[in-house]
DNA sequence: CGGTAGGTGTTACCGTTAGTAACAATGGCA
DNA sequence: TGCCATTGTTACTAACGGTAACACCTACCG
């Protein structure tokens, strides 16, 4: 029968290509974000014209084997975000997953956070002034938006205010998470409660330095 | 006099050097970030040999390029962060500087953004966690934090909570803004108030929405 | 049985890139 | 005059992403 045939091809592919994903992870993970395609190929135990039959080009291996490491990342994500009952502590909870994860795994971080220069297809060929940040920051970013919309009432273009939200909440954890990684000023304990202290109002709620300028 | 005359060397080589970038100015923002040196020398009229010499690669072009531009936004935050009287004034103040920056002149922020892989020098080949984002984003961290740490009594451990803060506030600001020039939801000024709005704890004290699981 | 279609794999190449070696010309200075 | 530094060139290397052309195997199908 043909169907069944094709469909046994068809998985035969889908394991090979994973097989050759497993392979580039490997690569990746040891050699960094810029491994050659070539380094990945021999890794594989192959030549490169069969990586770009099954990906296409560089990105498309890239976007296939961030998106693994993606959706684990926001499935932990998400489990955090269920966890607990009172909200300072989901969100401590969730900033807390984030940095376990990307300390836990430093390398899987770099390679996520590398910019992939997704096609652009739409746009005219020249200036896409946004679309600068890793697609792992885009897609968290919109994932926080939307538990914030379904979960907050913020009244009136409460819609607009979540994805402003949830797009900064991410930059500010990616940004500190990325300045605590190379310096590791403070325990991680320290830097989830610093920056909930900071989504908490404490920033507008402390004293200016006696005798200064004030901000 | 060797003197006087080694010190009018180092001025031709000086505007030679500024000739120079300001022709690598023109390729980048024509051309994005990746333009070649080829192209660069090309612009200034030479060949890619002077080019190394001056700038030794291409990180170190890229890396005085990337210093003016620099220099010229931290001068406009720094303007802003003390111009009005109330702290919310000020903090709106220099969000919508930042945001008018790059919307003026995106072409200049993808730039400036792109991760140049600044050299290692120290890091023993091969794992560098952090230092992900770009140079321009750490500077900023690292330039809020100071004032933040100046101008506010944050009690003991306050240096540390400024730094965390400093970082934070601007990946905030970072993310926010990439995803707002690329998808353009709102305009300027609301996106100003609703990232003031985080800032000032408006998530701790939103209302849950009624019937959900919370947040 | 022989043909044909599709998948896997190869070698050998292309165009472009960052970066370098080797050499020529200029101009001030002893 | 001879010396030395600087500016400039041409011509190259090594590596990269990507591709064309071809060989092989296997399975279905008349």
């Amino acid at each position: 029968m043909q169907t069944s045939q094709r469909t046994d091809q068809q998985r035969a592919t889908e394991r090979r290509r994973k097989e050759l994903l497993e392979a580039a992870d490997r690569v990746v993970l040891r050699d960094g974000p810029e491994a050659s395609m070539n380094a990945i190929a021999a890794e594989a135990g192959i030549t490169k014209p069969i990586l770009y039959r099954h990906f296409g080009d560089k990105n498309g291996l890239y976007r296939a084997l961030a998106k693994r490491h993606t959706d684990a990342l926001l499935a932990s994500l998400r489990t955090a975000l269920d966890s607990a009952d009172a909200r300072r502590d989901r969100v401590e909870a969730t900033l807390d997953a984030y940095l376990t994860a990307i300390e836990a795994r430093p390398q899987v971080y770099r390679f996520l956070m590398h910019p992939t220069e997704q096609e652009s297809s739409d746009t005219e060929k020249g200036f896409d002034a946004g679309r600068q940040s890793a697609p792992l920051l885009r897609r968290l970013g919109e994932e926080l938006a939307r538990i914030i919309a379904e979960r907050l009432d913020l009244g009136p273009g409460g819609d607009e205010l979540a994805r402003v939200w949830g797009h900064g909440i991410v930059g500010m954890m990616h940004a500190a998470g990325d300045w605590w990684l190379g310096e590791r000023p403070c325990s991680r304990e320290q830097l989830v409660r610093h920056l909930a202290d900071l989504l908490w109002g404490r920033l507008a709620a402390a004293a200016d330095m006696p005798g200064g300028p004030g901000l």
